[in-house]
RNA sequence: GGGCCGGUAGCUCAGUUGGUUAGAGCACACCCUUGAUAAGGGUGGGGUCGAAAGUUCGAGUCUUUCUCGGCCCA
């Protein structure tokens, strides 16, 4: 007997993957066979499944959280493809914005080009190329990982039409009269007359002004607080005038003090933080004063202020707010709020109700809306506030500070908060945010927590600023009308707009004759055309209405959105919004939120800690399906770790499933045809056989379930289990004796093989989504049709008749056995008895009940012994005992199993 | 600083409404095999469930505090 008398595994399919060089290949494959759209035309009229791509900013390499994202997608995408379903992804880019910008800026900064000299057209032209420039490489990043989509036909927020139907949106907003016009204070330069943004300021030493001011208590619900004064510190005297609450902190302490010194202040009672004391008694030169109460922050609940100067013309009044950006760093432990000229200020008045106001215009001159000063530069105000403030009595002192203070990049002089006029959706006067959580309500999210996440942002969020005052985006459609000051709401101007941008894009708004817009109904010059644009959270807010309504292949809402968890305050936010607005609902049925991508300790990756890992080096060292693999073994509800050794240890479990693959391929002999489930004869199986059908009827109900419920680690677990457990250790490995050495017309033999074609393909398939490369490649060799793909396979259906509860019972009772049997085999084999587990017999002692379901039974094969035999015996403690001696006899040159007589099969 | 989420073997993950000695796979150690062979099989070791306190007959599971980490906001 020779080898070449025994039926051993063969195959093409090799043991080493050799992922980074086979992939392109499948990429171009998928290519060339033009995959997308076999897909689509293979499930042609089934429903639906659209998950609606995020897009990502065309802007810079793809990093992990990138390719996590596109992964997890094409997984969920091609799960639902393959469940039957119309599975749609157009991939789509969100090209505006100031980061573009700034590139583009570096640019000029580098040739020496000075931005204000370049027409607007010009420069968004560049913006334009550089945003293509990186959806072209972004394309090939994605498409390497395994994704596929409609590349061709791929989305992006500066198309023309996308722009002409931003244009749409924002007309019904202005329609329904839900888009306003208020003020929002923005870091300005009152010599170039403009806003900055944040990169455009330089941090540089300047000598400010300093007061201590005081508030004269009107009105609290603590009795010991009335007629007291709050005092306040700023830096900014000129900003007193627009000064519209104070803010403290309720978890302070506070003081009562009464101030003896013989001055202005003299028997006055005034309020500090007590930690601050001792720098406001020094500041103020108090010598004199007695301490009367201390207080707790809370009791400044409801307490209402006067202003200083509320005996001339100022007689509103200043309510306290609670805030928690009120610290004891310096000053006197409440802030003054001028809505209109600080970040904080705005936002903690706007959750109160006070909205900020046009108080400072272009040139930095105050404007009507504060009385007295009007018409005063704020550069100069300072010491006309300082005076006015001693005339009435309510300055303790003044001095100067050098600090750190913000200046503009080009011209160095100091900048303001200053509020300009901007647009907001208001969410209140149209119902949006009850639309909005009703919404929410009506939303699947994965991992459930999302809701609660997103549900308390849009609990809380002030109105939606949408304008910016920058060149790269999408221009506001909206006219003034220079008699009336009104906007100019009419639908028509709005398609108007929205159909030049659909031939021309929206260049045009910033060159060409404003009449072009308005049309014949209206004259250009009784109107103010607006310049700023739309923000861009707008735009990808509103790619639901220019690619899933828009397109035939699509539907309205989306099946899914799938982003990571920081967009619940990103694009789930303002997707949830705008079309909540709009068209009453979310534009989504479900939302799908994953984790970040931190290191092996857990912890966020940064190029300064040096712990991050560029996909590009995954994809080089180890392949897309390796990293495909971390993605469905990681649990994406909370942050996914990622290091080498957390990657080697999934491409070890890789080699597994590889090799579960090659055993199958190997004893087919890379001969395989498709099996029609239904018709297998079940009776005509051996019980093995039937058992692992059974189990494979288990392992479909499981993977069906984690499926639905979008948990892939559990599911990917479950398949890797399989194989290793159930197939490899397990039926594998007893039924190699039949696959090598039984003849090919045996009937066993070739129900084993039925069993392993049924395995290979239910295997395919199930990993397909998954391990999209390397099922291909099994595909493609087992396949004579060139063009075919394992991606436009469905699912297998398992029969129901599979299910075999009976064989599970019995079979889970001889595997217990088979468990004890190993280790009596492995006990004499340390004591080097025997070596291989065929250069053993078993004797079986069992009780009478396990004895009575087994008896007939040959545990050598289940065993891989030599020999076993099977006894009853009532009289043991335990309910199984196995005994393994040594097998006497010849050992079978073919089946290597050692018998007395002649090997009953070879003879 | 605030809000939300999380911490179970070296790693990736299970762990039902609180109820036996906390599970799986991988990795590791030792052994076997050399007919899945840069593979395969067997056996085994390994966890004070982030820390402390509390509720309870009983806590990985409930409560509080602390700690570490992440996201968002300031």
């Amino acid at each position: 007997m020779s080898k070449e008398d025994i039926n051993l595994p063969k195959t093409a399919f090799s043991m080493k993957a050799n992922l980074p060089s086979k992939e392109p290949d499948l990429v171009e494959h998928w290519d060339k066979i033009d995959l997308y759209n076999k897909l689509r035309k293979s499930t042609k009229g089934k429903e639906k499944f659209v998950l609606h791509d995020g897009p990502p900013y065309a802007n810079g390499n793809i990093h992990m959280g990138t390719a996590l994202n596109k992964i997890l997608k094409d997984i969920i995408i091609k799960f639902h493809q393959m469940d039957g379903k119309d599975s749609v992804y157009v991939p789509g880019w969100d090209c505006h914005g100031l980061p573009i910008e700034w590139k583009i800026e570096e640019q000029y900064k580098k040739n020496k080009k000075n931005k204000n000299e370049v027409p607007i057209v010009e420069f968004r032209k560049e913006c334009r190329e550089f945003a293509n420039k990186w959806i072209k490489i972004h394309k090939n990043q994605f498409k390497r990982l395994g994704v596929v989509g409609d590349w061709k036909n791929y989305y992006s927020t500066m198309s023309f039409d996308a722009e002409a139907q931003i244009v749409r949106e924002l007309g019904k907003f202005l329609k329904e009269g839900s888009l306003y016009k208020g003020y929002k204070p923005v870091l300005w330069s009152t010599v170039e007359k403009t806003a900055l943004s944040d990169a455009e300021v330089e941090y540089m030493d300047h000598t400010s002004d300093t007061i201590y001011t005081s508030f004269l208590i009107k009105k609290s619900n603590l009795n010991e607080l009335n007629n007291c004064e709050i005092i306040i510190w700023t830096t900014t005297p000129w900003t007193i005038p627009a000064n519209k609450a104070l803010a403290y902190n309720k978890n302070l302490r506070y003081l009562i003090i009464n101030l003896e010194d013989n001055n202005d202040f003299k028997n006055r009672k005034i309020v500090i933080a007590k930690d601050l004391l001792n720098s406001v008694l020094k500041d103020c030169k108090i010598d004199n004063y007695k301490i009367l109460k201390e207080i707790s922050g809370r009791d400044f609940s409801g307490t209402i202020c006067k202003h200083p100067f509320y005996s001339v013309g100022y007689d509103y009044d200043i309510p306290m707010l609670e805030a928690r950006f009120v610290t004891v760093e310096q000053g006197t432990g409440f802030v003054h709020c001028a809505p209109s000229h600080g970040p904080d200020d705005f936002n903690l008045c706007i959750n109160n109700g006070i909205k900020a106001l046009e108080t400072v215009d272009d040139d930095g001159r105050y404007t009507k809306n504060i009385p007295i000063f009007e018409g005063t530069h704020i550069f100069k105000a300072n010491s006309i506030v300082i005076e006015k403030l001693k005339d009435l009595k309510n300055l303790l002192t003044h001095g100067k500070l050098n600090h750190s203070y913000p200046h503009s990049w080009r011209s160095k002089a100091p900048l303001v908060h200053r509020a300009t006029q901007q647009w907001f959706i208001s969410m209140e006067s149209h119902g949006l945010r009850k639309k909005a959580l009703k919404a929410i309500d009506e939303t699947e999210f994965y991992p459930s927590k999302g809701k609660e996440r997103i549900k308390a942002m849009i609990e809380t969020r002030p109105d939606w600023c949408v304008s910016r005052q920058r060149v790269w985006g999408v221009p506001l459609p909206i006219f003034i009308s220079k008699k009336t000051r009104e906007v100019l709401i009419d639908e028509q101007v709005f398609e108007n707009i929205a159909q030049i941008y659909e031939k021309e894009g929206s260049d045009c708004w910033f060159s060409d004759d404003p009449q072009r817009f308005l049309g014949k109904k209206y004259k250009a010059e009784e109107y103010e055309k607006l310049s700023d644009i739309v923000e861009v959270w707008f735009d990808s807010g509103s790619t639901h209405s220019f690619v899933l309504e828009k397109r035939e292949d699509l539907k309205w809402p989306a099946s899914m959105y799938l982003e990571g968890s920081d967009q619940h305050r990103g694009w789930f936010h303002s997707s949830l919004l705008e079309s909540c607005g709009t068209r009453g609902r979310a534009p989504y049925d479900s939302i799908l939120s994953h984790g970040f991508v931190v290191d092996g300790k857990g912890h966020k990756m940064s190029k300064s800690l040096g712990n991050a890992i560029a996909p590009e080096d995954i994809l080089k060292k180890y392949g897309a399906d390796i990293l495909r693999v971390w993605v469905a073994a990681s649990n994406y509800a909370e942050d996914l770790r990622i290091d080498y050794s957390i990657l080697e240890q999934h491409a070890e479990a890789y080699r597994k499933i590889r090799n579960t693959f090659r055993y199958l391929l190997g004893n087919l002999n890379d001969n395989f045809s498709e099996t029609e489930f239904e018709k297998v004869d079940l009776n005509n199986l051996p019980e093995l056989e039937q058992y692992v059908l059974h189990k494979m009827f288990i392992l479909n109900k499981i993977f069906h379930k984690n499926f639905k419920s979008y948990t892939f680690h559990n599911l990917y677990k479950e398949l890797l289990n399989f194989c290793t457990v159930d197939l490899s250790a397990f039926y594998f490995d007893i039924r190699k004796d039949t696959l090598y050495c039984d003849s090919k017309d045996s009937e066993k033999r070739k129900n084993c093989i039925k069993v392993l074609k049924i395995i290979l393909e239910s295997l395919l398939s199930w990993f397909a989504p998954i391990l999209s490369f390397t099922t291909e490649e099994i595909f493609k060799l087992i396949n004579k049709d060139e063009k075919d793909s394992i991606h436009l396979k469905k699912f297998v259906r398992i029969p129901k008749k599979w299910e075999n509860n009976f064989l599970n019972d019995r079979w889970s009772k001889l595997i217990k056995i088979r468990d004890i049997a190993n280790i009596s085999i492995e006990n004499k084999r340390a004591e080097k008895v025997i070596g291989s587990s065929l250069e053993a017999i078993i004797k079986i002692k069992l009780k009478k009940d396990l004895y009575e379901i087994t008896k007939n039974f040959d545990f050598s094969e289940l065993c891989i012994t030599s020999g076993a035999e099977i006894s009853l015996n009532d009289n043991m403690d335990d309910e199984i005992n196995v005994e393994t001696f040594k097998a006497e006899g010849e050992k079978c040159k073919v089946c290597w199993k050692i018998k007395k007589g002649k090997c009953e099969r070879h003879g």
